[in-house]
DNA sequence: AGAGTATTCTAACTATCGTTAGGTAGAAAT
DNA sequence: ATTTCTACCTAACGATAGTTAGAATACTCT
Protein backbone atom coordinates (compact mmCIF):
# COMPACT_ATOMS: atom_id res chain seq x y z
CA UNK A 1 0.00 0.00 0.00
CA UNK A 2 3.09 2.62 0.80
CA UNK A 3 3.98 4.26 -2.31
CA UNK A 4 7.59 4.05 -2.45
CA UNK A 5 9.98 6.81 -4.95
CA UNK A 6 12.44 5.38 -6.67
CA UNK A 7 15.32 6.09 -4.77
CA UNK A 8 14.09 4.45 -1.88
CA UNK A 9 13.96 0.94 -3.54
CA UNK A 10 16.63 1.19 -5.22
CA UNK A 11 19.22 2.23 -3.18
CA UNK A 12 17.90 -0.19 0.07
CA UNK A 13 19.61 -2.80 -2.13
CA UNK A 14 23.13 -1.13 -3.14
CA UNK A 15 24.81 -4.01 -2.59
CA UNK A 16 23.20 -6.13 -4.85
CA UNK A 17 24.50 -6.00 -8.59
CA UNK A 18 21.94 -3.88 -11.16
CA UNK A 19 21.17 -7.55 -12.69
CA UNK A 20 19.50 -8.23 -9.52
CA UNK A 21 15.53 -6.39 -10.36
CA UNK A 22 14.46 -9.26 -12.08
CA UNK A 23 15.39 -11.96 -9.12
CA UNK A 24 13.78 -9.38 -6.73
CA UNK A 25 10.52 -8.88 -8.68
CA UNK A 26 10.59 -13.13 -9.15
CA UNK A 27 10.91 -12.94 -5.78
CA UNK A 28 7.61 -10.76 -4.66
CA UNK A 29 6.42 -13.18 -7.52
CA UNK A 30 7.26 -16.55 -5.71
CA UNK A 31 5.99 -15.02 -2.72
CA UNK A 32 2.13 -14.07 -4.16
CA UNK A 33 2.07 -17.04 -5.74
CA UNK A 34 2.86 -19.01 -2.79
CA UNK A 35 0.39 -17.35 -0.76
CA UNK A 36 -3.02 -16.33 -3.23
CA UNK A 37 -2.45 -18.89 -5.87
CA UNK A 38 -1.57 -17.91 -9.80
CA UNK A 39 -5.16 -16.24 -11.74
CA UNK A 40 -5.56 -14.08 -8.13
CA UNK A 41 -1.82 -12.59 -8.12
CA UNK A 42 -2.16 -9.83 -10.91
CA UNK A 43 0.64 -7.43 -12.22
CA UNK A 44 -0.51 -4.98 -10.58
CA UNK A 45 0.21 -6.77 -7.33
CA UNK A 46 3.31 -7.62 -7.95
CA UNK A 47 4.45 -3.73 -9.37
CA UNK A 48 3.13 -2.42 -6.39
CA UNK A 49 4.83 -4.53 -3.70
CA UNK A 50 8.19 -4.03 -6.44
CA UNK A 51 8.23 -0.09 -5.61
CA UNK A 52 7.19 0.24 -9.44
CA UNK A 53 3.84 1.18 -11.96
CA UNK A 54 2.84 -1.94 -13.97
CA UNK A 55 4.16 -1.10 -17.01
CA UNK A 56 7.30 -0.77 -15.65
CA UNK A 57 7.51 -4.66 -14.97
CA UNK A 58 6.94 -5.51 -18.97
CA UNK A 59 10.61 -3.87 -19.07
CA UNK A 60 11.89 -6.92 -17.05
CA UNK A 61 9.72 -9.69 -18.10
CA UNK A 62 7.45 -9.59 -21.98
CA UNK A 63 4.72 -11.03 -20.52
CA UNK A 64 3.43 -12.50 -17.18
CA UNK A 65 3.90 -15.61 -18.62
CA UNK A 66 7.39 -15.34 -18.73
CA UNK A 67 7.25 -14.03 -15.04
CA UNK A 68 5.54 -17.26 -14.04
CA UNK A 69 7.71 -19.76 -16.18
CA UNK A 70 10.24 -18.15 -14.73
CA UNK A 71 9.25 -18.75 -11.24
CA UNK A 72 8.20 -22.22 -11.72
CA UNK A 73 11.36 -23.24 -13.07
CA UNK A 74 13.75 -22.17 -10.14
CA UNK A 75 11.10 -23.54 -7.95
CA UNK A 76 12.60 -26.93 -9.44
CA UNK A 77 15.88 -26.17 -9.55
CA UNK A 78 15.79 -24.91 -6.01
CA UNK A 79 14.59 -28.46 -4.89
CA UNK A 80 16.74 -29.99 -7.18
CA UNK A 81 19.48 -28.23 -6.40
CA UNK A 82 19.14 -28.89 -2.52
CA UNK A 83 17.97 -32.54 -2.80
CA UNK A 84 21.16 -33.14 -5.10
CA UNK A 85 23.72 -31.53 -2.45
CA UNK A 86 22.45 -33.24 0.34
CA UNK A 87 22.87 -36.65 -1.04
CA UNK A 88 26.35 -35.39 -2.40
CA UNK A 89 27.13 -34.89 0.91
CA UNK A 90 26.44 -38.60 2.12
CA UNK A 91 29.02 -41.17 2.75
CA UNK A 92 29.41 -43.44 -0.30
CA UNK A 93 28.51 -46.35 1.55
CA UNK A 94 24.54 -45.54 3.27
CA UNK A 95 22.07 -47.54 2.12
CA UNK A 96 19.09 -46.51 -0.16
CA UNK A 97 16.86 -46.49 2.63
CA UNK A 98 19.28 -43.48 4.38
CA UNK A 99 19.50 -41.87 1.12
CA UNK A 100 15.77 -42.09 0.52
CA UNK A 101 15.54 -40.30 3.90
CA UNK A 102 18.03 -37.40 2.74
CA UNK A 103 16.29 -36.72 -0.18
CA UNK A 104 12.79 -36.39 1.60
CA UNK A 105 14.30 -34.09 4.33
CA UNK A 106 15.73 -31.95 1.53
CA UNK A 107 12.98 -31.57 -0.20
CA UNK A 108 11.02 -30.68 2.95
CA UNK A 109 13.28 -28.41 3.55
CA UNK A 110 13.07 -26.72 0.15
CA UNK A 111 9.28 -26.85 0.18
CA UNK A 112 8.77 -25.29 3.82
CA UNK A 113 11.63 -23.29 4.71
CA UNK A 114 14.23 -22.57 2.05
CA UNK A 115 12.56 -20.10 -0.64
CA UNK A 116 9.09 -19.34 -2.10
CA UNK A 117 9.97 -20.94 -5.51
CA UNK A 118 9.52 -24.32 -4.65
CA UNK A 119 6.60 -23.75 -2.58
CA UNK A 120 4.91 -21.73 -5.18
CA UNK A 121 5.81 -23.83 -8.12
CA UNK A 122 3.96 -26.72 -5.97
CA UNK A 123 0.92 -24.64 -4.96
CA UNK A 124 0.36 -23.24 -8.79
CA UNK A 125 1.19 -26.18 -11.09
CA UNK A 126 -2.34 -27.03 -11.05
CA UNK A 127 -3.69 -23.60 -11.84
CA UNK A 128 -1.81 -22.89 -15.07
CA UNK A 129 -3.33 -23.36 -18.60
CA UNK A 130 -1.41 -26.60 -20.30
CA UNK A 131 0.69 -24.18 -22.42
CA UNK A 132 2.45 -22.92 -19.19
CA UNK A 133 2.59 -26.37 -17.38
CA UNK A 134 4.17 -27.32 -20.39
CA UNK A 135 7.35 -25.19 -20.27
CA UNK A 136 7.51 -26.28 -16.70
CA UNK A 137 7.54 -30.07 -17.55
CA UNK A 138 11.44 -30.71 -18.26
CA UNK A 139 12.59 -29.47 -15.30
CA UNK A 140 10.05 -31.53 -13.29
CA UNK A 141 11.30 -34.66 -15.18
CA UNK A 142 14.92 -33.58 -15.01
CA UNK A 143 14.48 -33.51 -10.71
CA UNK A 144 11.94 -37.02 -11.07
CA UNK A 145 14.70 -39.20 -12.40
CA UNK A 146 16.56 -38.31 -9.31
CA UNK A 147 14.04 -40.08 -7.26
CA UNK A 148 13.88 -42.75 -9.57
CA UNK A 149 17.17 -43.13 -9.09
CA UNK A 150 16.29 -43.38 -5.46
CA UNK A 151 13.18 -45.51 -5.32
CA UNK A 152 14.50 -47.92 -7.60
CA UNK A 153 15.60 -50.08 -4.72
CA UNK A 154 12.14 -50.42 -3.15
CA UNK A 155 10.65 -52.01 -6.21
CA UNK A 156 13.09 -54.28 -8.24
CA UNK A 157 10.48 -56.69 -8.78
CA UNK A 158 8.10 -54.59 -10.52
CA UNK A 159 10.26 -51.56 -12.02
CA UNK A 160 7.08 -50.80 -14.13
CA UNK A 161 5.70 -49.41 -11.44
CA UNK A 162 8.28 -46.62 -10.76
CA UNK A 163 7.14 -43.81 -12.43
CA UNK A 164 4.04 -44.11 -10.37
CA UNK A 165 6.46 -44.69 -7.26
CA UNK A 166 7.87 -41.43 -7.39
CA UNK A 167 5.04 -39.37 -8.66
CA UNK A 168 3.38 -40.36 -5.42
CA UNK A 169 6.28 -39.88 -3.17
CA UNK A 170 6.79 -36.57 -4.25
CA UNK A 171 2.94 -35.80 -4.45
CA UNK A 172 2.80 -36.88 -1.03
CA UNK A 173 5.58 -35.08 0.33
CA UNK A 174 4.45 -31.98 -1.54
CA UNK A 175 1.06 -31.84 0.06
CA UNK A 176 2.28 -31.42 3.48
CA UNK A 177 2.16 -27.71 2.22
CA UNK A 178 -1.72 -27.96 2.61
CA UNK A 179 -1.80 -28.28 5.98
CA UNK A 180 1.91 -27.73 8.04
CA UNK A 181 2.12 -24.72 9.93
CA UNK A 182 5.54 -23.94 9.46
CA UNK A 183 5.55 -21.85 12.62
CA UNK A 184 3.90 -24.16 14.65
CA UNK A 185 5.78 -27.64 13.90
CA UNK A 186 9.15 -28.06 13.70
CA UNK A 187 10.94 -28.76 10.59
CA UNK A 188 12.19 -31.48 11.76
CA UNK A 189 9.27 -33.50 13.68
CA UNK A 190 7.68 -33.43 10.21
CA UNK A 191 10.58 -34.77 8.64
CA UNK A 192 10.65 -37.30 11.19
CA UNK A 193 7.24 -38.18 10.62
CA UNK A 194 7.08 -38.64 7.02
CA UNK A 195 10.19 -40.39 6.72
CA UNK A 196 9.22 -42.91 8.91
CA UNK A 197 5.76 -43.17 7.21
CA UNK A 198 7.27 -43.44 3.80
CA UNK A 199 9.35 -45.77 4.63
CA UNK A 200 8.40 -48.20 7.36
CA UNK A 201 4.55 -47.68 6.90
CA UNK A 202 1.65 -46.20 9.29
CA UNK A 203 1.36 -50.01 11.37
CA UNK A 204 4.84 -49.15 12.61
CA UNK A 205 4.27 -46.34 14.60
CA UNK A 206 4.81 -47.66 17.75
CA UNK A 207 8.10 -49.36 17.13
CA UNK B 1 -19.98 -24.11 -29.03
CA UNK B 2 -23.24 -25.00 -30.25
CA UNK B 3 -25.94 -22.77 -29.34
CA UNK B 4 -29.28 -24.31 -28.34
CA UNK B 5 -32.59 -22.72 -28.06
CA UNK B 6 -34.61 -23.36 -24.92
CA UNK B 7 -37.02 -25.89 -25.98
CA UNK B 8 -33.90 -28.64 -27.02
CA UNK B 9 -32.12 -28.28 -23.89
CA UNK B 10 -35.43 -28.00 -21.90
CA UNK B 11 -37.14 -30.98 -23.24
CA UNK B 12 -33.99 -33.35 -23.86
CA UNK B 13 -34.64 -34.14 -20.00
CA UNK B 14 -37.80 -35.05 -19.49
CA UNK B 15 -37.90 -37.91 -16.88
CA UNK B 16 -35.82 -35.64 -14.48
CA UNK B 17 -37.63 -33.64 -12.11
CA UNK B 18 -37.86 -30.21 -12.72
CA UNK B 19 -35.88 -29.22 -9.35
CA UNK B 20 -32.46 -31.12 -11.31
CA UNK B 21 -31.89 -28.13 -13.19
CA UNK B 22 -29.24 -27.11 -10.02
CA UNK B 23 -27.87 -30.78 -10.23
CA UNK B 24 -27.25 -30.59 -13.91
CA UNK B 25 -25.53 -26.99 -13.37
CA UNK B 26 -23.33 -28.25 -9.96
CA UNK B 27 -22.66 -31.40 -12.49
CA UNK B 28 -21.06 -29.15 -15.31
CA UNK B 29 -19.35 -26.66 -12.83
CA UNK B 30 -17.78 -29.53 -10.81
CA UNK B 31 -16.73 -30.70 -14.43
CA UNK B 32 -15.03 -27.57 -15.18
CA UNK B 33 -13.43 -26.98 -12.39
CA UNK B 34 -11.98 -29.90 -11.64
CA UNK B 35 -10.58 -29.72 -15.45
CA UNK B 36 -9.51 -25.99 -15.58
CA UNK B 37 -9.38 -24.78 -12.06
CA UNK B 38 -11.59 -22.22 -9.88
CA UNK B 39 -10.39 -18.73 -11.78
CA UNK B 40 -10.10 -20.22 -14.64
CA UNK B 41 -13.75 -21.12 -15.19
CA UNK B 42 -16.40 -18.16 -15.98
CA UNK B 43 -19.98 -18.31 -15.79
CA UNK B 44 -20.26 -17.54 -19.02
CA UNK B 45 -18.23 -21.42 -19.70
CA UNK B 46 -20.53 -22.90 -17.53
CA UNK B 47 -23.49 -21.49 -18.86
CA UNK B 48 -22.68 -22.17 -22.19
CA UNK B 49 -22.02 -25.83 -21.59
CA UNK B 50 -25.56 -25.92 -20.18
CA UNK B 51 -27.15 -24.21 -23.21
CA UNK B 52 -28.18 -21.51 -21.54
CA UNK B 53 -27.55 -17.50 -21.49
CA UNK B 54 -24.89 -16.45 -18.53
CA UNK B 55 -27.72 -14.65 -16.41
CA UNK B 56 -29.95 -17.64 -16.04
CA UNK B 57 -27.76 -18.70 -13.90
CA UNK B 58 -28.39 -16.34 -11.79
CA UNK B 59 -31.85 -17.76 -11.29
CA UNK B 60 -30.82 -20.97 -9.78
CA UNK B 61 -27.30 -19.44 -7.93
CA UNK B 62 -27.27 -16.11 -6.25
CA UNK B 63 -23.72 -15.60 -7.39
CA UNK B 64 -20.51 -17.51 -8.40
CA UNK B 65 -19.70 -17.89 -4.62
CA UNK B 66 -23.33 -19.41 -3.96
CA UNK B 67 -22.52 -21.95 -6.77
CA UNK B 68 -18.73 -22.95 -5.61
CA UNK B 69 -19.23 -23.45 -2.33
CA UNK B 70 -22.32 -25.49 -3.18
CA UNK B 71 -19.96 -28.05 -5.11
CA UNK B 72 -17.10 -27.98 -2.82
CA UNK B 73 -19.59 -28.76 0.06
CA UNK B 74 -21.02 -31.95 -2.24
CA UNK B 75 -17.70 -33.12 -3.04
CA UNK B 76 -16.59 -33.70 0.48
CA UNK B 77 -19.98 -35.41 1.37
CA UNK B 78 -19.78 -37.79 -1.89
CA UNK B 79 -16.56 -38.97 -0.54
CA UNK B 80 -17.47 -38.89 2.97
CA UNK B 81 -20.87 -41.62 2.50
CA UNK B 82 -18.70 -43.87 0.31
CA UNK B 83 -16.20 -44.04 2.70
CA UNK B 84 -18.73 -44.69 5.38
CA UNK B 85 -20.74 -46.63 3.16
CA UNK B 86 -17.35 -49.13 2.85
CA UNK B 87 -17.10 -49.06 6.34
CA UNK B 88 -20.12 -50.28 7.23
CA UNK B 89 -20.48 -53.09 4.69
CA UNK B 90 -17.47 -54.70 6.60
CA UNK B 91 -17.39 -57.54 8.73
CA UNK B 92 -17.41 -56.04 12.43
CA UNK B 93 -14.19 -57.58 13.08
CA UNK B 94 -12.22 -56.56 10.76
CA UNK B 95 -8.61 -54.92 12.56
CA UNK B 96 -7.64 -51.92 11.72
CA UNK B 97 -5.17 -52.30 8.98
CA UNK B 98 -8.10 -53.78 6.86
CA UNK B 99 -10.20 -50.84 7.82
CA UNK B 100 -7.68 -48.77 6.66
CA UNK B 101 -7.09 -49.97 3.55
CA UNK B 102 -11.23 -50.17 2.52
CA UNK B 103 -11.28 -46.52 3.44
CA UNK B 104 -7.88 -45.97 0.91
CA UNK B 105 -10.04 -47.82 -1.73
CA UNK B 106 -13.30 -46.19 -1.19
CA UNK B 107 -11.56 -42.36 -1.07
CA UNK B 108 -9.60 -43.00 -3.93
CA UNK B 109 -12.16 -44.82 -6.03
CA UNK B 110 -14.06 -41.29 -5.31
CA UNK B 111 -11.60 -38.95 -6.13
CA UNK B 112 -11.05 -40.77 -9.80
CA UNK B 113 -14.39 -42.18 -10.37
CA UNK B 114 -17.59 -41.95 -8.89
CA UNK B 115 -18.14 -38.30 -9.66
CA UNK B 116 -16.25 -34.76 -10.37
CA UNK B 117 -17.33 -33.34 -7.16
CA UNK B 118 -14.50 -34.71 -5.04
CA UNK B 119 -11.52 -33.87 -7.61
CA UNK B 120 -13.16 -30.78 -8.07
CA UNK B 121 -12.75 -30.17 -4.66
CA UNK B 122 -9.54 -31.25 -3.95
CA UNK B 123 -8.26 -29.93 -7.14
CA UNK B 124 -9.86 -25.61 -6.31
CA UNK B 125 -9.75 -25.89 -2.40
CA UNK B 126 -6.29 -24.13 -3.01
CA UNK B 127 -7.44 -21.71 -5.20
CA UNK B 128 -10.23 -20.74 -3.18
CA UNK B 129 -9.91 -17.28 -1.54
CA UNK B 130 -10.47 -17.43 2.21
CA UNK B 131 -13.52 -17.04 2.76
CA UNK B 132 -14.93 -19.97 0.60
CA UNK B 133 -12.51 -22.19 2.38
CA UNK B 134 -14.14 -21.62 5.54
CA UNK B 135 -17.16 -21.92 3.98
CA UNK B 136 -16.06 -25.53 3.19
CA UNK B 137 -14.20 -26.16 6.57
CA UNK B 138 -17.00 -27.61 8.50
CA UNK B 139 -17.44 -30.45 5.75
CA UNK B 140 -13.86 -31.51 6.46
CA UNK B 141 -13.59 -31.47 9.62
CA UNK B 142 -16.36 -33.86 9.60
CA UNK B 143 -14.46 -36.22 7.13
CA UNK B 144 -11.23 -36.01 9.14
CA UNK B 145 -12.92 -37.07 12.19
CA UNK B 146 -13.45 -40.43 10.33
CA UNK B 147 -9.71 -40.60 9.41
CA UNK B 148 -8.73 -40.12 12.87
CA UNK B 149 -10.75 -42.86 14.04
CA UNK B 150 -9.19 -45.05 11.64
CA UNK B 151 -6.03 -43.89 12.57
CA UNK B 152 -5.73 -43.28 16.40
CA UNK B 153 -4.56 -47.08 16.29
CA UNK B 154 -1.67 -46.32 14.69
CA UNK B 155 -0.42 -43.79 16.64
CA UNK B 156 -1.36 -45.37 20.34
CA UNK B 157 1.67 -44.03 21.63
CA UNK B 158 1.80 -40.92 20.58
CA UNK B 159 -1.88 -39.33 20.18
CA UNK B 160 -0.57 -35.74 19.32
CA UNK B 161 0.63 -36.52 16.43
CA UNK B 162 -2.63 -37.94 14.88
CA UNK B 163 -4.28 -34.66 13.46
CA UNK B 164 -1.11 -34.52 11.10
CA UNK B 165 -1.18 -38.08 10.26
CA UNK B 166 -4.42 -37.57 9.33
CA UNK B 167 -4.08 -34.80 7.28
CA UNK B 168 -1.08 -36.19 5.55
CA UNK B 169 -2.83 -39.56 5.02
CA UNK B 170 -5.44 -37.72 3.22
CA UNK B 171 -3.25 -35.33 1.11
CA UNK B 172 -0.91 -38.22 0.23
CA UNK B 173 -4.31 -39.51 -1.36
CA UNK B 174 -5.66 -36.67 -2.80
CA UNK B 175 -1.49 -36.24 -4.61
CA UNK B 176 -2.92 -39.16 -6.95
CA UNK B 177 -5.24 -37.00 -8.53
CA UNK B 178 -2.07 -34.97 -10.27
CA UNK B 179 -0.39 -38.21 -11.78
CA UNK B 180 -2.88 -41.00 -12.12
CA UNK B 181 -4.12 -41.31 -15.66
CA UNK B 182 -7.52 -42.87 -15.05
CA UNK B 183 -7.85 -44.70 -18.48
CA UNK B 184 -3.92 -46.15 -18.68
CA UNK B 185 -4.08 -47.47 -15.11
CA UNK B 186 -6.72 -49.47 -13.65
CA UNK B 187 -8.13 -47.98 -10.47
CA UNK B 188 -7.80 -51.39 -8.29
CA UNK B 189 -3.69 -51.43 -9.47
CA UNK B 190 -3.21 -47.78 -7.84
CA UNK B 191 -5.42 -48.45 -4.94
CA UNK B 192 -3.03 -51.80 -4.05
CA UNK B 193 0.16 -50.00 -4.78
CA UNK B 194 -0.86 -46.65 -2.67
CA UNK B 195 -2.46 -48.79 0.35
CA UNK B 196 0.53 -50.98 0.55
CA UNK B 197 2.77 -48.27 0.53
CA UNK B 198 1.16 -46.17 3.54
CA UNK B 199 0.54 -49.33 5.58
CA UNK B 200 3.87 -50.97 4.85
CA UNK B 201 6.12 -48.53 3.83
CA UNK B 202 8.26 -47.80 0.43
CA UNK B 203 10.62 -51.12 1.65
CA UNK B 204 8.09 -53.69 1.55
CA UNK B 205 8.13 -53.67 -2.08
CA UNK B 206 9.56 -57.61 -2.59
CA UNK B 207 7.01 -58.89 -0.49
C1' DA C 1 29.63 18.30 -20.01
C1' DG C 2 27.32 15.56 -23.37
C1' DA C 3 25.75 11.21 -25.85
C1' DG C 4 23.75 6.99 -25.33
C1' DT C 5 21.69 3.41 -22.95
C1' DA C 6 18.92 1.52 -19.17
C1' DT C 7 15.02 1.94 -16.52
C1' DT C 8 10.70 3.84 -15.09
C1' DC C 9 6.96 6.77 -15.89
C1' DT C 10 1.92 8.47 -17.52
C1' DA C 11 -2.01 7.44 -20.18
C1' DA C 12 -4.84 4.55 -22.26
C1' DC C 13 -6.53 0.43 -24.92
C1' DT C 14 -9.03 -3.94 -25.41
C1' DA C 15 -10.92 -8.04 -23.41
C1' DT C 16 -13.25 -10.36 -20.08
C1' DC C 17 -15.03 -10.83 -15.60
C1' DG C 18 -19.26 -11.20 -12.28
C1' DT C 19 -23.43 -9.15 -11.99
C1' DT C 20 -27.92 -6.39 -12.52
C1' DA C 21 -32.19 -4.48 -14.74
C1' DG C 22 -35.99 -5.39 -16.89
C1' DG C 23 -38.67 -7.87 -20.14
C1' DT C 24 -40.92 -12.33 -22.26
C1' DA C 25 -42.74 -17.13 -23.33
C1' DG C 26 -45.03 -21.00 -21.32
C1' DA C 27 -47.24 -23.61 -17.59
C1' DA C 28 -50.17 -23.67 -13.44
C1' DA C 29 -53.68 -21.88 -10.69
C1' DT C 30 -57.86 -19.32 -9.73
C1' DA D 1 -59.86 -15.83 -19.18
C1' DT D 2 -56.92 -13.64 -16.19
C1' DT D 3 -53.43 -13.82 -12.99
C1' DT D 4 -49.15 -15.89 -11.08
C1' DC D 5 -45.08 -18.18 -11.12
C1' DT D 6 -41.15 -20.42 -13.29
C1' DA D 7 -37.39 -20.21 -16.18
C1' DC D 8 -35.25 -18.02 -19.41
C1' DC D 9 -33.98 -14.01 -22.40
C1' DT D 10 -31.49 -9.30 -24.23
C1' DA D 11 -28.80 -5.46 -23.04
C1' DA D 12 -25.63 -3.44 -20.54
C1' DC D 13 -22.99 -1.90 -16.34
C1' DG D 14 -18.66 -1.18 -13.54
C1' DA D 15 -14.42 -3.35 -12.24
C1' DT D 16 -10.31 -5.29 -13.28
C1' DA D 17 -7.21 -7.98 -16.14
C1' DG D 18 -2.92 -7.99 -19.25
C1' DT D 19 -0.75 -5.15 -22.25
C1' DT D 20 1.09 -1.24 -25.37
C1' DA D 21 2.77 3.51 -26.94
C1' DG D 22 5.56 6.88 -26.15
C1' DA D 23 7.58 10.37 -23.14
C1' DA D 24 10.62 11.27 -19.14
C1' DT D 25 14.20 10.28 -15.99
C1' DA D 26 18.49 8.16 -14.24
C1' DC D 27 22.84 6.09 -14.93
C1' DT D 28 27.32 5.11 -17.70
C1' DC D 29 30.96 6.10 -20.44
C1' DT D 30 33.85 9.15 -23.10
Amino acid sequence: MVRLNRTETAMDVPAAPASARPDQIMDIAARLFRLRGYAAVSMRDIATEAGMRTPSLYYHFAAKDDLVVAVMDRGIIVVRDAVQEALAAMSADADHRARLATAMRAHLHALHGLSDYTSANVRIFGQLPETLRRANLPQRRAYQAIWAGLLEPTCRDAPSVLPQRVAFVIGALNATLEWVDPARMGLEGLADQVTQILLDGLSSGRA
